[in-house]
DNA sequence: TTGTAAGCGTTATCAC
DNA sequence: GTGATAACGCTTACAA
């Protein structure tokens, strides 16, 4: 038994034709339960599995779906797979999963190895807002769904959260506890994602009469974020309160935090972004905005499905909302004088800690 | 501009036969450079791309490799997912990717699934040591490699950590830190990697003439983790040292300490198991065994691929080392009573804090 | 209801 | 070096 047994091996032991084998089988045709039985019996001696690639060659149905993340080591994006591989294998497709790496030119090589396999759709987070690799997708009449990053209006399918309302919810916690003095910390303006979450916060401070936050920028690395963070602090001194607008920037924040010996929340309050199990255990534990991961990823194969079906309405425009997991690492304002001038006395001591 | 162009398109627009432009573009036969030149012309101006299932089915060779993971929400799985992907993309394969969720009926499902794409070979980690799906890869003539989990003498390729070896360098750790009472705490003796793993820490207490740790099992979830963990305190008392061999449990740790008031390491010395970003981030940041999980996804690589190409040597067993990172959450025992008699103070303290 | 035969897009074989 | 032609394993008209 070297080779594995193709469908006229089928036929021929249960003393049929091969287009009976798959009528029976691909349960496309109603066939004498009596030869239904014989093929059955026959295709499970044989262990026969159909070729997936024959099948679709023919058929012109792949059964497959792609999905493109910007990097597999960040939980958001794997438990966005996580959620999409689970609602796609329950229908009987396959997940192909790839990586761009943040990076726009592995985007667009792995897009253009992923094309010739046809696939019957694909789930994207572009690694810019440009999405400039749509076009590969829309030349070879690809359906696509976008999530989590886009640029404004987007006329194709789009999966994302409430950018303003979830950093709405971390404005107005901070807002109630009394915190002017807040620092945003945002890993690049340059997604649109990012901006809207900027503006959500300022919308709420403005509404509550202050002044909006500062942003601080600080790239896409764990690195990155602590060290850009660290040089801010010893600048400017500490900040009243830290709001965190990407995943990432949470870990770079408490680093840096422990590295100047800043008490949380004892001398700063702090919203992370993204809800993990580490934060529920971390000491303290961390105040964060929850995205709904899971259902994301089952709107987005929902939309994308539709596409497959065929249907053909103007494009899904789906935000979510967020929710705020409120623990520990957030406090009221003791002083007002705390407040309003940051504390000079904290900023010089930690210079020196170096 | 409806269909996707075929190379019989791309053949009538270059002025010769399908089999040049299959010669041309795949590089396999030498060609005239002209019409070299021609044919990469014609394909370029019709957008050609190959279609992977035809040429698969014409061919016999796949580029598709499937990874099987017990669970995309766990790190080190998708680390190694990670992995995998960087080096078999960047040798113009695929990778479809699947998980079990620890159950052995869904990886049984999941793999009948992948065997009829006749995969080139598959990376596994099985969600339990009995592997009884591996008689379908093996029906199926399928090359694969099993990583991470294991019972004993396996006769197939695996990659896996040495297991005793990154055991005893947490129990040496812990052993010059003066610590004696200490508390393994792991998933399920039922894993052949746990078991190791606790031997390779009885083993160097033996050697130090130490009486062997008692072990705590507590299961695969998060939850079920604290909530044994605290109850096992609540009774017997905090011991001097915990030391975690899985890396879910580590965060079930914590969260147990948290919420018991438990110092780290004033009361309690820790060493968690896997090393991620958030531990160094954590305050006290956590000392941990690093499992060298790139190079596990590499070398896992390296062996499929050998055996993609038919390579038929005796399975290959690689075990590799692991590192401790030594961080905060352990420190050296200071007085002799509270090693040797566990702090009734403490326990009795905790036990009120219900 | 069942069988026959064509053909999906590619690559391998073998003439030329 | 190049081009017919067949064949990969399957599905699907269409004929019986």
């Amino acid at each position: 038994m070297r080779k594995a047994a193709t469908i006229k091996d089928v036929a021929r032991r249960a003393g049929v034709s091969p287009a009976t084998v798959s009528n029976v089988l691909g349960e496309r045709k109603p066939v004498n339960p009596e030869l239904v039985e014989r093929v059955r019996h026959a295709a499970r001696d044989l262990g026969y599995q159909a070729h997936r690639a024959a099948s679709y060659l023919r058929s012109g149905k792949s059964r497959v779906i792609a999905i493109v993340v910007p990097s597999l080591e960040n939980p958001f994006f794997t438990s966005l797979v996580a959620a999409v591989e689970q609602c796609v294998s329950s229908e009987h497709y396959d997940v192909i999963v790839t990586s761009s790496r943040e990076n726009e030119d592995i985007e667009r090589a792995r897009l253009e190895a992923l094309v010739p396999w046809r696939p019957a759709g694909v789930i994207i987070i572009p690694c810019s807002d440009a999405f400039a690799t749509r076009t590969l997708l829309a030349a070879a009449h690809i359906p696509f769904v976008v999530v989590d990053r886009l640029a404004g209006p987007v006329d194709a399918d789009s999966v994302a959260i409430d950018n303003v309302g979830a950093a709405a919810l971390a404005a107005d916690h901070l807002l109630s506890l009394g915190h002017r003095d807040v620092l945003i910390v945002a890993s690049s303006l340059t997604l649109a994602n990012v901006r809207e979450r900027c503006q959500g916060i300022a919308a709420r401070f403005k509404a509550a009469g202050c002044r909006s936050p500062r942003i601080l920028e600080v790239g896409v690395t764990f690195d990155s974020v602590a060290e850009r963070l660290e040089r801010r602090i010893r600048q400017d001194g500490c900040p009243g309160a830290v709001c965190v607008l990407t995943n990432y920037a949470t870990l770079g924040v408490l680093r840096a935090c422990a590295k100047l010996r800043i008490a949380i929340p004892g001398d700063l309050s702090f919203v992370g972004f993204d809800d993990y199990t580490w934060m529920d255990a971390a000491s303290p534990s961390i105040t964060a905005v929850r995205q709904p991961v899971v259902r994301m990823g089952t709107e987005a194969w929902a939309c994308l499905k539709e596409r497959i079906a065929g249907k053909d309405h103007p494009p899904a425009c789906l935000r979510l909302p967020c929710k705020l997991e409120v623990r520990q690492s957030t406090a009221a304002v003791v002083s007002r004088i705390a407040q309003s001038e940051p504390d000079k006395n904290l900023a010089r001591e930690v210079a020196k800690t170096s």
